[in-house]
DNA sequence: TATTGAGATTTGTCCATACATCCAAAGGCG
DNA sequence: CGCCTTTGGATGTATGGACAAATCTCAATA
């Protein structure tokens, strides 16, 4: 007798998610893998209810967020049609130092969330100019529009691996913080901002260095990696705010050449 | 013996809306009004689905929306906090003549969803500098990033009465396509966008006047409103939106004014 | 030929229920 | 007093079912 944990074992851990999302991801790999390309239709939810041994309120919750995600657009008695893989949604930005980064940090009220080390596969060496098989560190950040205001989009920044020493410090202090984190990073945007507004603070750990909550990570990563390196960023949002950005970008550029 | 119809006829007309939609306007309405006040809990879903006379399933239907939107946040284990009441949210922008606001609508895709009349209460009479109880027209309009785009914000704008005529055409040529987006132009802009990028197109009335899907019809409301006249438009969108366009009006002034 | 209508398909809406998970407050215990 | 456990209440996740509404296909009809 077969469990639900065990239908679900594909390829990848069940981490503990619940099974929406779960569906959701793999729904997601194979929208961005072209298994299911841009322009046709999904297969229906019943039929994937069946493949994935789910209700279809459970199907339907992982294509509520496809739906929410650009991903695919839904039409009563039509079905669910693919309309973006959204490799289209994102673009490099490259920073000639961790302090440039920071300063766009800074100014876009950027926070860290999550911090681990991702050995680069082919796509990800060209990206950042090194080879495949060296591990890097990954940082994943979201932009916020203000203080307690909402976030706008989800960024990915790949430093060398000899920052390591500097980051492990974060793992070191901030376990439980990250840890909380780590499991929303990957889910709706939405749903980690609630916990980063409501979690509960390294308190003593902040006052200690007198930072501010909700600056206090940027601050931390300010103070230790001072070490300029080569920097790739992977901007994943909203188009309005990245055509927003690139305008600002644009125009600083132009500011500073007069 | 009374039907789920008579339960929700409290004040306004059903529409026809879907039951968790009109939900939805009842909550968003109790917010805005203070109700709930910002800062408060809300009454929990198994109190609310009484109250409505619906299951929790259809409340957190209606939940969804409040949180989406920015009104409300949700814990686990805690309640429905109030966080917003929206007006937070709108700011006002006056333009001195409809071309002014068509500039803008150019610039930003503009697309406008519906038109309709109505009269003016104590507080909108303020806003446009009118009398309460006067008639003005109501135009609902979506701004887009880009065509094919997202929409960012939602735009009301109001128009005296007197460009009625002109408006009159809209509904004599594009009914189906009005009620249509009439349906949806109250709920979520994600639904919204679906049904106007799906929508069957009035295509013989388009290709009559040469204008291009999507665009239409601003197009049409430019050419038939050329008088000037006294508009406001109160924009509703995202804060981060909202910055970056009073930013590119600044810039404008200051590069005119140089 | 063009239109209408029936039927099949698919998503939308709504329900009742159950259990899991999280949180806060109350109470027990050292 | 301080720490731990229990408990009640709230949202989160999930199931299964039912019917509504939109769309497409295809056959029947004017």
């Amino acid at each position: 007798m077969t469990t639900k944990e065990d239908d679900l074992a594909l390829d990848r851990p069940t981490d503990g998610l619940p099974r929406y999302a779960q569906i959701q991801k793999i729904l997601e790999d194979r929208l961005v893998s072209g298994t299911y390309p841009v322009g046709s239709l999904m297969p229906p939810e019943l039929e994937l209810a069946v493949e994935f041994n789910s209700s279809r309120t459970t199907i339907r919750e992982a294509l509520r967020y496809l739906r929410e995600r650009g991903y695919v657009e839904r039409r009563q008695g039509i079905g669910t049609r693919v309309i973006s893989d959204a490799s289209r949604t994102t673009f490099y930005q490259s920073f000639g130092s961790l302090e440039e980064l920071f300063q766009v940090a800074v100014e876009t009220y950027y926070v860290v969330m999550d911090i681990k080390t991702v050995t680069l596969d082919a796509e990800l060496a060209e990206l950042v100019g090194a080879k495949a098989g060296e591990e890097w560190i990954l940082i994943n950040g979201v932009r916020w529009t203000e203080p307690g205001g909402k976030p706008i989009c989800y960024i990915q920044s790949y430093v060398p691996k000899r920052f390591e020493h500097v980051v492990a410090q974060f793992h070191d202090h901030q376990g439980p913080f990250f840890a909380l984190l780590e499991r929303y990073s990957d889910g709706p945007i939405e749903e980690a901002v609630q916990e980063i507004r409501a979690m509960p603070m390294p308190g003593e750990f902040i006052r200690q260095l007198g930072l501010k909550p909700g600056s206090w990570s940027l601050q931390l990563l300010r103070r230790y990696v001072t070490q300029s390196g080569v920097l790739i960023a992977s901007f994943n949002w909203h188009p309005a705010e990245q055509m927003a950005y690139r305008m600002r970008i644009h125009r600083a550029k132009e500011a500073g050449s007069e």
